[in-house]
DNA sequence: TAAATTTGCTTAAACGATTAAGCAAATATA
DNA sequence: TATATTTGCTTAATCGTTTAAGCAAATTTA
């Protein structure tokens, strides 16, 4: 058809005689412009099959309507979950979502807020990878001046808003619910201290033991990567143990799925012998035999409120950034894992 | 501090005493620059802490150096997979992608075409909606001029690049093994015929049936989304079946994975008593109890190829679109719930 | 030594939209 | 009727970068 070139507003203009400034505040309903070129306006847009040029605009309005989302993985229901709400919010403001992984690595997380600031995104949502420490690029965001909201993965040093659920609490949850199952061994499957989250629950799972009068063993507190293969291994080591756990809580539900595996393979009965478990309530904790106790961790509700206070902060005109935190009440989903009657 | 404005080529300039065009030219590494000068700019940039306004740069090549990227959601392995492979690729030329998800909504899928267009994005590269079937919104790509990749979900009458496995043949394949362990009775839970993939292992389902001597009983072939409930919902219809199947072959793991459920809580024998097969190869085939025989659809040389085939497609001044079919061949991977003993 | 080429820059015009400023005609107000 | 206001546009600058065209100085070639 030779869509060489494609329709501008001044094409429009040319049309009508008028200018492309004309043409421009007539598709804007600029009250200046007069009801008929307004309406003359559109349909030879329409005619034309007129597509306002993004990059033009942004440019000149100093404003893209793109926010950038940076998460570890999207194949986890818990993120994918996230940014769908988030996604639905960001769609009604007009804004329009760019995302990216960073697959647990620092570099690529790097590169990915490169990518982000190039871009000229209008704000950044991020969940932080679990090898960050250095805060360096996300420092780099700040001095741009755009909106940064953290979630699930933050860091109170960068002192930015954050969104995600009282991970020491939930730890103490868990920990009181083994209890009145009546199990006195309890381990700990954690992440890495370094990530604040992973620290904050471990932590609590120190002190619900504390509570309960139980002794810490450290052979029960191991940290890790939390991959489905790091749940395998560390369940392993339990196992290995002259004394043995008698109930396990993981900090991710793919690590549980491992450790639950390893399990099965040695007829270990769950949750008689064994109670498990694991954090995120990612669906195939419920597809799984048996089924897998575990934390709500409020994926849509996250997403919901990371959209809503970008949007917030965006349209303050004074807004200086500052720690800021959005902390929700988890759930614990009690499943067969963990329901021993006793 | 005081970041409000940004530095620009100007700002550069400006201390240099030179031309913004020459700052350009030098950050490119234009032949016509002196070496002393590229180094005083980069010196000066980086001092300055310049970073370049992609939004002008695109506007005034005509070229913003994104990709699109439509799938129906990020958080299936297949998927997630695909696209990392695919951003591999396009990061080393120089390509930053945006993932949109259609959620499997065909309103959705349009609402994303009219984003990434309006973003200006260099090319897109799509796996189609199950509700798709009015292609005017792909055809609107294809006007625009710029490439469009299809991939596993595609479509002959767009006449695209195409990308995926061979579907027909992965039916015969999967039929062919389960004769083999002497099944007789082999039902198909498939996709809707309306979407290419899903119409060609139907096909290949019955053809195969066929070759082999099978009757095919229309109480034994089902479509629908295959979400892990319509997978439950099917196999509980075969179950009450006067003649039960002796074999399951599932579209997809996800409704695999449903339909093992209704066949453990109904204590049949996997696979002695009924044989299943999934597609996908999500990892959770191997998780599960029994571990499920699938398909694997190389979602990795899938990514791989769909991003090579979009680079050489906007780097050949002359292309025009075509169907241009890339097929690669799918793996049967048996694993415990098809591999009887007989 | 004169002419041709190369080097190293500058000038100015784009890319397509937005918007401040301005101006004439139409309408309202006194 | 004279003045003020509103309406409906136009003009021109701007966002930050790229690039075609051009020009003087330096260097090479004949």
């Amino acid at each position: 058809m030779g869509n060489k070139k494609r329709t501008t507003i001044k094409d429009i203009a040319n049309v009508l005689n008028i200018s492309a400034a004309a043409v421009s505040k007539a598709l804007h309903n600029d009250s200046r412009i007069s009801k008929q070129t307004k309406e003359d306006v559109k349909r030879v847009a329409k005619e034309l099959n007129y597509q306002p040029n993004h990059l033009a605009s942004a440019l000149r309005k100093g404003k893209s309507n793109l926010v950038g989302v940076i998460v570890p993985r999207t194949n986890s229901n818990f993120f994918s979950s996230v940014i769908e709400n988030m996604e639905a919010v960001l769609d009604k403001a007009g804004y329009n979502i760019i995302i990216t992984q960073s697959k647990e690595s620092f570099k690529k997380e790097c590169k990915n807020i490169d990518t982000l600031l190039y871009t000229q995104v209008d704000g950044i949502i991020a969940s932080m990878a679990n090898e960050t420490t250095d805060l360096s690029y996300y420092e780099k965001i700040k001095s741009k001046g755009i909106p940064l909201i953290l979630f699930d993965r933050g860091e109170n040093d960068l002192n930015v808003d954050y969104v995600g659920i009282n991970d020491y609490d939930s730890s103490h949850m868990i920990v009181e619910h083994l209890v009145e199952k009546g199990c006195k061994r309890i381990a700990h499957i954690g992440g890495y201290r370094r990530t604040r989250i992973f620290n904050n629950r471990i932590r609590g799972y120190i002190d619900a033991l504390t509570k309960h009068n139980l002794p810490l063993d450290q052979n029960l507190l191991t940290e890790s990567s939390l991959t489905l293969e790091d749940g395998r291994e560390m369940m392993q080591k339990f196992l290995q143990l002259e004394q043995r756990p008698d109930a396990v809580y993981v900090a991710s539900d793919y690590a549980a799925l491992g450790a639950l595996q390893v399990l099965n393979e040695n007829n270990i009965n769950v949750p008689e012998d064994i109670c498990l478990i694991g954090f995120g309530n990612e669906p195939f904790t419920s597809f799984v035999k048996p089924t897998i106790s575990t934390v709500n961790q409020h994926s849509a509700e996250i997403g919901k409120i990371a959209a809503e206070t970008f949007l917030s902060r965006i349209n303050d005109e004074n807004w200086k950034p500052s720690l800021n935190k959005n902390i929700l009440k988890s759930e614990l989903i009690v499943r067969e894992s963990s329901d021993k009657k006793n």
